[in-house]
DNA sequence: CGTCGGTCGTAC
DNA sequence: GACGTACGACCGACGT
């Protein structure tokens, strides 16, 4: 047979295949008792399909919860199917999950049934030179048929082509709609004709062509030679009704409004291991036997194909490495400096040597060498590389952020993530070759996936360059005034004991300030304060902020358990924490920034958490104060002003915002005006907050509860600033309709220099995920887009401070803000510098704009203006 | 004894 | 519940 030349398309009838599932299945319980046999089904015929069928395209369509055009027809429509039994219902959110895993595209449209989304589909793909396969058990798609659209029932492995339905019917597809209408479907409570079954109603419409010819020529039914051709007229005559009705419910609809294109529904390949967490949660051990044979680690080839040099044979091994082109390696970073061996291996080769520790600083020349080097985690890399004293050159290939970038759902993807994900897309059973050889496997299959999704750019001009930045900027770290923050200690620490005392006299006995559960007890329970109107967590009612400050009106308490914790926040997560972290070779804090972690592009940093040090209050800023310069520098901070309001104009082309900020306008004054429809000199504080709040509550999708919430006023006011806002702003309004549109289309958003976030739910079923995807999917181009900026300043800024040769050092960068550790008599120079590769980090469609601070501590900083900059909170201007 | 989910609070 | 992105301290239930 030749091979098609069409692309095929995969479509599955999710809903179908569940309760096929349920009904055909014998129970079946895991061992807590709950009911898995619809579940076990379902991924039986997922995998059988992912694995026979290795899909380029698919999707999975699920019937919408809401009534159907079927139901407004024929009230009685599905009347003999019960409500979903709770057995069947309980499974529903593992199936999700399945097809979560699996990466499928999951479609569902409000008020259509499942059958006339995939009818759509399917002709639409067809037209565009598709083969489309419907995946079903449901012989109601035969109507669909077609030289281009054939069924494939996965359970009994039948598939129905045009031949197969002649075979049955003796009639072409599309005419099945009239037998069907005959036979009628006691499943759907579509009655049809009592008394005519498959047999008849073929032999009817073969005969007469049609069902509208056959009541035409009623009257010659007789003269057709069907058996019990008299008493089928009569019946035809009086359920004439019943036919016209049935016809109607069983065809399919195949012009439903979908904003959808065949091409979207590219499959990356199932999330292997989160495929695997669920089967081990659903104990389906066999299935879990189908996935490749380990997740958990590599499955590692030949060990002979690794030799261990030393001496004389490293020596060779690195002469030979030298003429490759390319070469890949590997630290295992899990172990000890001194215990770790270093792999290596040229393109091509089938062979990787394997470097003892304390010989790993002979291959220096090489490693830093020009050759192309590829490695999985490069900032890793270089840090460890540097302690063996080996600089690392030309280093253009990272699996971990070629990987990340392909999915950021899948944060710090490890070598075996991406080796069952992009080398053996599901059951390979192959053997992986050693580390340094999966890294060049994956570059070969990265690249050209970066290259189609168009990634390349950035991964290639922006990503892999600040990993050897952040790299720098770890190492640097940032001097840090180990007695103040003992101080801070002790003084919280008494000051907390006193708090401590009298919450437990207001409480009458003795307990865990600590704990929510106690404080829970003695609040609600012992003290029996009023609890109308408090919010609520899963186990009860909530003792968060601004629930205690609720209660503080009605007991003493409240208050002074919140001014406990607040002190023991400030001691236990700063003071302590960052004492422990001083490094004891430098007395320095080297925090670790993350890179291929957050869902939008943003870098994050932890051990220790230097990105969320307290700012707000004062007692917070004396933490930050202990941040300081060595003698001789200075702490600059650029921090870009407004970004991602910026990247809100720039995106949405809103002439209003772009007006405002190239104007060099308060832009949240500005939106006062326009809401509030007020004028320039008409705002005050209370309107400029309104609207403050409004224009982050944009970036982040905020409802109108959630506003009046925020602003203490009445829903319907709430609800009305925002129309108003998008009434001022309609390049806004369109901006977030023409996001969403794509968004659903393409499966995914972008930013402004192509990262992409997956948001398979945006077509799904449940109405509460949906709402959060269309949150994230207005959020992520934002946030996203302003992180690739920072990212892009940083490169900038720290080539540009190379090329002057200036003595600054980039410390720490906090989403939109820079701090830079500046020898004092470079400032001038190092501030113009940062200014300027900030703001001139992009051409948006409004100017950037970058605040310049310096000091000698992180707290107390000097504006360009002569003035210390550092309000109370509650100011305003 | 370690692990992990829940709750809370800090930042942008 | 009801606004996006993080990290991490602490508690308490659970398993070894």
């Amino acid at each position: 047979m030749m091979p098609s030349e069409r692309a095929k398309l995969y479509l599955i009838d999710g809903s179908g295949y569940i309760f096929r599932a349920f009904f055909a299945l014998p129970q079946l319980n895991n061992s807590r008792g709950m009911p898995t046999n619809a579940i076990y089904g379902f991924i039986r015929m997922l995998f059988k399909l992912l694995k026979d069928a290795r899909p380029e395209h698919i999707a999975i369509v699920f019937d919408s919860p809401k009534k159907t055009f079927r139901d407004d027809l024929f009230e009685d429509y599905k009347a003999n199917r019960v409500e979903m039994p709770s057995d069947l219902s309980v499974q529903i959110p593992y199936i999700h999950r399945a097809v979560e895993a699996c990466r499928l595209q999951l479609i569902t449209l409000d008020g259509v049934e499942a059958d006339d989304v995939i009818g759509t589909l399917a002709v639409r793909a067809d037209k565009r030179k598709f083969d489309v396969i419907i995946v079903t058990a449901d012989k109601d798609f035969m109507q669909l048929v077609s030289p281009g659209i054939t069924l494939w029932d996965t359970m009994r492995d039948k598939r129905t082509g045009v031949r197969e339905v002649r075979e049955r019917f003796g009639v072409e597809p599309a005419a099945l709609i009239d037998i069907m209408a005959l036979m009628g479907d006691s499943i759907d409570n579509i009655k049809g004709v009592p008394g005519i079954g498959e047999k008849t109603a073929a032999a009817l419409i073969r005969h007469f062509g049609s069902l509208d010819q056959l009541y035409a020529q009623l009257d010659q039914i007789e003269q057709a030679g069907i058996r019990g051709a008299k008493k089928f007229g009569a019946l035809l005559l009086e359920h004439r009704a019943g036919a016209e009705l049935a016809r109607k419910l069983v065809s399919i609809e195949t012009k439903v409004p979908l904003e959808l294109e065949p091409e979207a529904l590219i499959w990356p390949g199932i999330d292997e291991q989160a495929v695997a967490e669920l089967l081990r949660e659903l104990e389906f051990g066999s299935l879990l036997a189908e996935l490749a044979p380990s997740q958990r680690s590599l499955p590692l080839g030949d060990s002979a194909a690794e030799q261990p040099v030393a001496g004389e044979r490293l020596t060779a091994a690195v002469a030979e490495l030298a003429q490759a082109s390319r070469i890949a390696l590997h630290l295992n970073h899990d172990e000890t400096p001194a215990a770790s061996k270093l792999k290596l291996h040229a393109d091509g080769s089938e062979i990787t040597y394997v470097v003892d520790a304390e010989e790993i600083p002979a291959t220096s020349a090489l490693l830093s060498g020009n050759s192309s080097k590829s490695c999985h985690d490069l900032k890793q890399h270089l840090h460890r590389l540097h302690e063996y004293g080996i600089r690392l050159a030309d280093a253009d290939f990272d699996s971990m952020l070629a990987g990340f970038l392909l999915n950021p759902g899948k944060p710090e993807p490890s070598l075996s993530d991406l080796y069952h994900q992009h080398l053996t897309p599901l059951g390979g059973g192959a053997s992986a070759g050693s580390e340094p050889q999966v890294v060049a496997a994956l570059r070969e299959a990265l690249l050209p996936k970066l290259e189609a999704a168009g990634l390349l750019a950035l991964y290639r001009d922006i990503e892999l360059p600040i990993a050897g930045l952040l790299a720098e900027m770890e190492r640097t770290g940032i001097g840090i005034d180990a007695g103040a923050l003992s101080n801070i200690s002790s003084e919280f620490g008494a000051e907390m004991a006193r708090l401590e005392r009298e919450c437990i006299d207001l409480a009458g006995h003795p307990f865990n300030l600590n704990s929510p559960l106690q404080l829970r007890e003695i609040l609600f329970t012992e003290l029996k304060l009023p609890t109308k109107g408090l919010s609520k967590t899963k186990s009860g009612y909530s003792t968060d902020v601004d629930t205690l400050t609720r209660l503080a009106s009605a007991h003493p308490l409240p208050q002074k358990l919140l001014d406990y914790r607040t002190l023991s926040k400030l001691k236990s997560t700063y003071a302590d924490a960052l004492q422990a972290l001083i490094d004891f070779k430098d007395h320095r804090i080297h925090t670790c920034f993350n890179q291929a972690l957050t869902a939008t592009g943003r870098l994050s940093s932890s051990a220790p958490n230097l990105q969320n040090i307290p700012t707000r209050t004062e007692d917070g800023r004396r933490i930050r104060r202990a941040f300081v310069a060595p003698p001789g520098s200075i702490l600059l901070s650029a921090d870009y002003s407004q970004i991602e309001l910026r990247v809100l104009a720039h995106l949405s082309g809103d002439s209003t915002l772009i007006e405002a900020f190239s104007g060099g306008e308060d832009i949240h004054a500005r939106t006062a005006c326009e809401i509030l429809g007020i004028e320039r000199d008409q705002v005050d504080a209370q309107a400029r907050r309104i609207a403050k709040v409004i224009n982050f509550g944009i970036i982040y999708g905020m409802g109108p509860q959630r506003l009046a919430g925020e602003l203490g006023i009445a829903l319907n006011a709430a609800s009305d600033y925002i129309k108003r806002y998008f009434e001022r702003l309609p390049g806004v309004r369109a901006w977030l309709d023409e996001t969403l549109r794509t968004a659903r289309e393409c499966g995914y958003v972008t930013t402004m220099y192509g990262r992409r976030r997956y948001l398979p739910e945006l077509n799904g079923p449940q109405g509460g995920s949906r709402a959060q995807a269309e949150r994230i999917a207005i959020n992520t181009p934002i946030q996203g887009s302003a992180a690739d900026l920072m990212k892009v300043a940083m490169l900038r800024l720290d080539r540009m401070l190379r090329e002057k040769q200036l003595g600054a050092l980039m410390v720490l960068q906090v989403h939109d803000e820079l701090l830079l550790e500046v020898e004092a008599d470079q400032l001038d120079r190092v501030r113009d510098i940062a200014r300027e590769a900030m703001e001139e980090a992009a051409a948006l469609q409004v100017p950037l704009k970058v605040d310049l601070k310096w000091g000698s501590n992180w707290a107390e900083m000097t504006g360009e203006s002569g003035q210390a900059l550092n309000l109370p909170a509650t100011s305003i201007v």
